[in-house]
DNA sequence: TATCAGGCCCTAG
DNA sequence: CTAGGGCCTGAT
C-alpha cells in the first residue's frame, strides 16, 4: 500500500539518528525490524511511501511505531527565534521522528550501547537476535530474526552472550531480562510516570546509568521530554549554552530537540575532520 | 601500541 | 557524594 504525509518524515535521518539499531538499508528504502515484525518501506516521491504491508497491519503496528499521529512540524515551530543553534539544527535535521519502540527491545539495546559506536551496537544486537533464532520471513521472502523474548535472553548461556560481543555487559543484559521475567520491571507503569521519575526507577537496574535510562525513557517509553546527555550533547551545552539550557521553555519536547541538536552537531563535527 | 567510542560499577577519600 | 580506575570490543 501507499501512505502519504506532509509532516516531517525522513527515513535516512531516522535510520542514522542512533535511536534504532535494526533498520537495514535496501535498494530505494529500508527494511525496518521492530519487535517481532518486519516492514519494507520505500519513498516513491516527496512524502509518498510505499510499504509492503496491508492496511490492517499498517494500522495495527506501523502507524504507531512511526509515531504518525504526532506533528513534528508543529513541535519545531516552538523553538525560540533567538536560539540560532537549535533553529539551524532543526532545519537541518527535520525528518527525524521519535519512534515508539518496544520497551524491552529498547532496554536491552541501550544496555548494549554503552561504550560502543553504532556499527558495533548493531552488530551485537544482530548476533543476539540470530543466536536466539525464531527465523521469520519479511514480505520479500527474506529471512529476519525477531527480537528475542525476555525469557529467551534470561535463559541464554553466558557463552552465547559473550559470543554476541557483549563483553562486560553480559551480566547487565542477563539480569535485565531476568528482572523483567520476575515482574520487577513494569513498563506500563513506567510509561505513566514523568520522564524524571521513570529515569530514576530505571537507574535502579544493574548496568543502567543516567544516560542509558534517559534513552530508554525517550525511545522506549516515548517520554518526549527525556533528554539523554552523552558526550556530544555535553559538548553542545558547553559550546552553545554556557549560561544554561532552557529546559523549561522546551518542555515537554526536550527529547525531540535533543535529537535535532545531536544529529546536527555530529554532522558538523564529522565535516570538520 | 595507544586511544577512544553515544557509560557504568565499584572503591577510596 | 565525588572522583577516578577498570572494563569487553572494534576501529583508527
Amino acid at each position: 500500500m501507499i501512505f502519504s504525509t506532509d509532516d516531517d518524515f525522513n527515513l535516512e535521518k531516522i535510520a542514522t539518528s542512533g535511536q534504532c539499531f535494526r533498520w537495514e538499508k535496501i535498494t530505494g528504502g529500508y527494511r525496518i525490524l521492530h519487535d517481532k515484525y518486519a516492514l519494507i518501506i520505500k519513498e516513491k516521491s516527496e512524502g509518498r511511501f510505499e510499504i509492503l504491508a496491508d492496511q490492517d497491519e499498517f494500522n495495527a503496528i506501523w502507524k504507531e511505531y512511526l509515531d504518525l499521529d504526532e506533528n513534528y512540524a508543529e513541535i519545531r515551530k516552538r523553538i525560540d527565534a533567538n536560539d540560532k543553534f537549535l533553529l539551524a539544527a532543526a532545519e537541518s535535521e527535520k525528518g527525524i521522528r521519535i519512534l515508539r519502540q518496544d520497551p524491552f527491545e529498547t532496554l536491552i539495546s541501550f544496555i548494549i550501547s554503552q561504550n560502543k559506536n553504532i556499527p558495533a551496537i548493531e552488530k551485537s544486537v544482530f548476533l543476539l537476535t540470530r543466536y536466539c533464532g525464531g527465523e521469520k520471513r519479511d514480505a520479500l521472502g527474506e529471512v529476519y530474526y525477531p527480537f528475542p523474548t525476555p525469557e529467551k535472553i534470561a535463559n541464554l548461556d553466558d557463552k552465547i552472550l559473550t559470543d554476541c560481543k557483549l563483553g562486560y555487559r553480559v551480566p547487565y543484559v542477563k539480569r535485565a531480562a531476568q528482572d523483567y521475567c520476575e515482574g520487577k520491571i513494569n513498563f506500563d507503569k513506567l510509561k505513566k510516570m514523568s520522564s524524571d521519575n521513570a529515569i530514576k526507577e530505571l537507574q535502579k537496574l544493574y548496568g543502567v546509568g543516567l544516560k542509558v535510562a534517559s534513552c530508554i525513557s525517550l525511545f522506549g517509553l516515548h517520554h518526549l521530554n527525556a533528554f539523554p546527555k552523552d558526550v556530544w550533547v555535553k559538548r553542545i551545552l558547553e559550546e552553545f549554552y554556557k549560561d544554561g539550557y532552557p529546559y523549561e521553555k522546551y518542555s515537554p519536547y526536550n527529547g525531540v530537540y535533543q535529537q535535532y541538536a545531536f544529529a546536527y552537531y555530529r554532522k558538523l563535527a564529522t565535516k570538520m575532520n
